[in-house]
DNA sequence: ATGTTTGACTAACACTTGTTAGTTATAATG
DNA sequence: CATTATAACTAACAAGTGTTAGTCAAACAT
């Protein structure tokens, strides 16, 4: 499968271009640039724009989609929970800092995979959202408001792709310990 | 003024489409059918496209700007300081949530204004972390990785753009403070 | 009433967009 | 060696891009 190979560099170099300019300011001819070919040749590998997108997006949520499902099944109480969902946020972003950035952006831009997306986001939010009320039921997490909660964790998460490509890559999981730290325990003294 | 209130509706339908699909993916066609108007006839009141992504950001970067100028004059100490932070992000935000998903996602395509702006927000950032550093040194916050708390606050202030906007306009001051109270205290128990 | 500004219009420009068709040198396979 | 698959190429298209020039009716100012 030397097809699939070259594919997946398209891929890669596409996730580069669109985490700095965004999917809809890249041109196919700007892609094929920095593939150092003419844009014609791209579609040998590929079948249209918009499949590079859906394999960036798609593949991610998938990611997330299935480890919270596998965090969901664990015996441990909420705030271990809590703790987990940070390290795979943290995993996901690192192994795939670029893609992150189209998965935040450029969802609105995917056309046959989008219902598909909005439900897997959906669908993650809510299982989030319900770790959290298991915690306020278990006297574990502050019975404040929960959709606050939610929402301050979940964006912290989601913008880990602006501040983790400079991180270095040994110190990961002690940064995913310090940022469930802060984001569970608060700033505080 | 009649001219300017025109070019104001222009800017503010702008704003509406930008944050749907990005200043990218939004043409001077789509713009001008939201107004009712042909795509010519907007040049009556502005210079280019790029003139509308400029003012929206720009004004509301220096609005940032100047409300941390203020804050940063007051003699509160640095918790108090945050929560003040934290009512400037939520009031902004609320005044104009359609416009910082053009500053968060599309100030990259900035021309002019492009370096200027990254001034600010690098100033703004500076600002942001001092305060946090003071409340170490005062021993009222933790002296844990101040760049992770920064990083965590920063990232949930800045993604309001895309919660506040379901929000009642009169639970405003609350949420904001309900908002401040999870940043800093967590949602430990 | 008359002259001027306003803000819309049509037509068009030069260029860029994603994508297809057809060609060809190289490499893999029988 | 002959054949086929791969992956690049050139050329081109049809549609869409931001923007300019020039026109003209209605509203405003004198």
């Amino acid at each position: 499968m030397k097809r699939d190979s070259r594919k997946t560099e398209i891929i890669k170099t596409a996730t580069k271009l669109f985490k700095e300019k965004g999917y809809s300011a890249v041109t196919m001819r700007d892609l094929a640039t920095a593939m150092g070919i003419k844009a014609a040749s791209l579609y040998n590998h590929i079948s249209s724009k918009q499949e590079i997108l859906s394999d960036i997006i798609i593949s991610l949520a998938e990611e997330f989609t299935y480890g919270l499902e596998a965090i969901k099944k664990t015996e441990e109480n909420s705030i271990e929970k809590l703790k987990k969902i940070c390290h795979l946020h943290v995993n996901i972003t690192a192994n795939n800092p670029y893609g992150m950035a189209s998965l935040n952006n450029d969802w609105m831009h995917l056309e046959d995979q989008l219902t598909y997306y909005k439900k897997l986001r959906k669908d993650y939010e809510e299982d989030f959202r319900t770790v959290i009320e298991e915690g306020v039921k278990t006297n574990l997490i502050k019975d404040a408001k929960t959709d606050v909660m939610l929402f301050s964790m979940l964006s912290t998460l989601r913008s880990l792709y602006i501040w983790l490509p400079k991180k270095e890559d040994v110190k990961l999981e002690l940064f995913a310990d310090e940022l469930s730290s802060i984001l569970i325990n608060g700033i505080n003294k």
